[in-house]
DNA sequence: TCTGTATATCGTAATATTGCAATCAATAAA
DNA sequence: TTTATTGATTGCAATATTACGATATACAGA
């Protein structure tokens, strides 16, 4: 059905699967990365340096912002983004949590 | 189109955005869990722990098992699943050092 | 005001994902 | 051998995602 049963599920593992589906595609990687290095909130650069038409990064920096992972500034005719630190961090929280369950299991048994 | 142009991103990209794929959907998000709380690796389990379809969970444990973060072994009729710690690991390092971009860089400018 | 520049949105096509009923395959139990 | 039982596979329907051309919007400069 394509349709995700997002209501048998914890609020928690829904939340996982929403930050995780942020970094499910290498254009929404390569951004975020492009915005760690440029520090400097890049715009229209993104679709030269990325090399996707410019409503599809567009589109995927809609997600990002939607998600809270990143801010726009409107400067004129063009719009600076930035990583948005505090839901970096929360992300960067929620998601260790989970991945950190390794340590508490004990061993593996087949 | 519907089709990742993952051609024009680099391996590492790439290979985060695979990673996180995995956890993209609540499903798989629970059945990981599971399977680190029961240590004893479960499968049948599964279906009605989660509440999806058989044929459901079988695809999800699929997606899990060619990633090679779970391992799947055969004990009569039932086969028997467990998180595979060495690539789970290797997911958690790639993973963090995705996230941890923010330690080395600077302030915002917006 | 007119023109160019930058970005967002709309519409659409192609592909991917999710979910399940039906069925198959393999083993265990009777 | 027949009959469960367990899990994988197949086939399909519904929805989601990715990508982009065309277009709209908003602002800056001439």
């Amino acid at each position: 059905m394509g349709l995700t049963k997002t209501e048998i599920f914890s609020e928690q593992q829904n939340e996982i699967a929403i930050f995780a589906k942020a970094f499910a595609h290498p254009a929404r990687v390569a951004i975020l990365q492009h915005l760690f290095k440029m520090n400097s909130c890049v715009c229209g650069e993104l679709v030269i340096e990325i090399g996707l038409a410019q409503p599809t990064i567009s589109q995927h920096l809609k997600e990002l912002k939607q998600l809270g992972l990143i801010k726009g500034n409107i400067e004129g005719t063009s719009v600076c983004y930035c990583i948005d630190r505090e839901n970096w961090n929360r992300m960067k929280r929620v998601l260790n949590e989970f991945f950190d369950q390794d340590l508490k299991a004990k061993g593996n048994c087949c």
